[in-house]
DNA sequence: GTGGTCTAGACCACC
DNA sequence: GTGGTCTAGACCACT
């Protein structure tokens, strides 16, 4: 499914939280389609299962996937509903990086083409 | 100059780096002025000094600060060539967090007229 | 009769337990009144008519519902000498969550009021 | 500081959260007071640091006390604005027991005589 | 010394 | 078989 990167200086469970929050953004993982169990994921990366646990248990938290018991592990549907706080958090950490773009004179126009482009990307996949 | 938060989990001298840069892309901080000495800032923020010597080294090497020995450390002046790679660091993480936001269904046009009014507050200030 | 909630990370069968006490205390079903059967009931849900029966057997050690074999099970009617036990552990939970309601400087009359609303609704039933 | 009871099914960071929040919510641990290190705590009760590490990380999500890297944790001083999701939460516990008083006739009059004494006390400590 | 991360291996409740 | 809890013991970054 995905390699974890042991140069990284980031806990484990941070990479994979943030290359399952990737696969589900990137559409990849379908909403309420299983995700590895905790004890599958474990094996295939070789890792322990309690940091593959942690891993879901964040994410959970965060709104991204939800676990049922003696189940397994799904994709949240998404829901416009749910995690007010982290767009404005998104909002927050946009802002500060354009701002140092900016300063670096990197031409809005580039950023702004870069959008455009992931946004159109998106679309294209709606319409499959 | 500025306030440490000890309910953040991050190092404090992330932070510290965190508050200089943006000191320093917000223009507040001119080029080739002299940031306050290790010991000053150690000083005012309570800390021990350590810390703030790990701040400033790590801006000192991502291009922000200066040092000269026993007169202290200043803003680098912009410069085209520094920092290309850390264009490229920003350019990825820019595209990550708007994947994030076009997966939230945040309109693309609210995300470009943010950047617009980045850019041209920093236009204001170049004319001052 | 009532839904399940696959995000509710408590056993289902403490949700089924749940939902049937709150039919019976809110009156919708009716001293000596039968409840559906663990088959029926498992059916309707689509779930192992082993967690109804957990569910049902909790409820008659609890003294909600009674069983007579080959006949199904009847809500108990009101019975004073019942459960002693139980309002003496619910008593404690008020008394928790009322400190943490003092903790957090909800004034007084706010709770007081709510039971007032809900003993008032119940006065209502009894008099239909 | 307190005992654990092992014949309670519960999880036992649930344990040590309740009897952690109850010793701040009646005042035996004051605002910004630190309260014992995730060793100390562990060694205290002869059970494992990750399980106190658990129980501690899950009070500071709830907003009881904070943690601070090198330095340890803390009650967190109360905060009219933090927990509103909490509240409501309190609030629908509050109406299910209250209902279920209500259903086995327990005079109101009793329940607000408990309220009054809690609020009461609690009057008494501020005065202190 | 503090909070935080990780492993290896065990056991439990649930379905 | 699944998610969840717990232990014992280790190591790390930070102050």
């Amino acid at each position: 499914m995905f390699q974890l990167d042991y140069l990284d200086h980031r806990p484990l469970y941070e990479q994979i939280k943030e290359k399952l929050k990737a696969l589900i953004i990137s559409g990849v993982l379908k909403p309420n389609e299983r995700v590895p169990s905790v004890r599958e994921m474990a094996q295939s990366l070789t890792i322990n299962p309690n940091t593959i646990q942690k891993a879901y248990k964040d994410l959970e938290l965060e709104g991204y996937i939800y676990a049922i018991r003696a189940k397994g592990s799904f994709v949240t549907p998404f829901n416009d509903k749910v995690n007010q706080a982290r767009r404005g958090d998104l909002m927050l950490e946009i802002d500060k990086l354009v701002s140092e773009l900016a300063y670096m004179n990197i031409p809005k126009e580039q950023l702004i083409s870069r959008i455009e482009a992931i946004y159109s990307k998106k679309e294209g996949e709606k319409i499959d």
